[in-house]
DNA sequence: CCTCACATGTAACAGGTTACATGATTAG
DNA sequence: CTAATCATGTAACCTGTTACATGTGAGG
């Protein structure tokens, strides 16, 4: 149930139409939440169909043309509703350490070459969280939207900052066994 | 593609039936990969019809019987070169980075109940995986195997270790943001 | 006119969740 | 015999992914 409410926190910053959602989920919103334009146009028609948003009015609506959607105030009172429920934290659940639990069973093979790759991977997103930070949330900010986004960028940078340490660590180990059998 | 290897992995180690599966998930595949009874139960129909494991031949199979599957060689084959694969990093996709975002729109509300209860919850995470870590892995272990689940483990624990720190510091912000609403 | 970028959409499928159904075995 | 537990399974639904289709408008 995290989509429609991702939209509805997009659309409530500035209403947009399903390709300009989709670009903001590229650049900014990634970072807690990614969308493709197929769930998004998907998920804007349930949103309309529910009375959450409506598209405002404007030249005629067909295939290719522009539409706008705007939040209607049971949009935002369904958002804050979900704002206070009680939710269960999610299991973590990755691939890549379920990679590196199989390798455990039948052999590394080139797993050491896939972590340096993701190590790289991660450790450029770090540096592009950092530029936001640094760019977007100086010091002295005090707005309360302000600081909450913060932290959730600062959620980000933890998340990468674990990841750079993590594979840093294991490849360190894989390189280390890798050798072991070569001379042992 | 991940429950399949997921359950490839647990029976290579272990030839088990549906019931048990679930609960080795359950008990400690969990902390890297979760699933239910029926996506187990699902997934075993699919990966013997591919000619992946096998059910062990022993009494008569009907509904209520105990069914234990086996790894065949192409089994083995097939998480082999799952392993090897190239994958992309998944993209982090939190609910409650989610909420913290829209509650920058729409008010914290009692958010801050929600992180301390997420914070209790994680803390209890963290030392249970600090105890397995005690128990199940001395300092002196060499062997392969025993090096690879470590840092699986190590995973979890550091993972763990950044909610705990990251509820911690938006639990102060919050309640910060809270008092000052209160007494401006 | 053609092509390209913009914009919306369809279809099919894989994966995950929830609720419920059914048979077999064992304890009281 | 009855209730509880073990064990497997069905069905419906929602979410996410991939590939493809179609219409619009602007520039060359």
């Amino acid at each position: 149930m995290s989509l429609p409410h991702a939209i509805l926190t997009a659309l409530l910053e500035k209403p947009s139409s399903g390709l300009e959602l989709t670009r903001r989920f590229d650049r900014s919103i990634r970072y807690f939440w990614s969308a493709t334009h197929q769930q998004i146009y998907r998920e804007l028609r349930k949103l309309e169909e529910g009375g959450l948003i409506h598209a405002l009015p404007q030249a005629q609506p067909s295939r290719g043309q522009k539409r706008e959607y705007e939040v209607l105030p049971a949009g935002r009172e369904a958002l804050t509703a979900w704002v206070a429920e009680r939710q269960e934290p999610r299991a973590m659940r990755d691939p890549l350490l379920l990679r590196l639990r199989a390798a455990a069973v039948v052999g590394t093979g080139d797993l050491a070459d896939e972590f340096a790759r993701h190590l790289g991977l991660h450790e450029r997103q770090l540096a592009e969280y950092q530029e936001i930070e640094a760019r977007d949330f100086p010091p002295a900010r005090t707005a309360e939207a302000d600081r909450l986004q913060h932290l959730v960028l600062r959620a980000g940078i933890a998340q990468e900052t674990f990841w750079v340490q993590w594979l840093t660590e294991s490849l360190e180990e894989l390189r280390a066994l890798e050798s072991r059998r070569e001379a042992p």
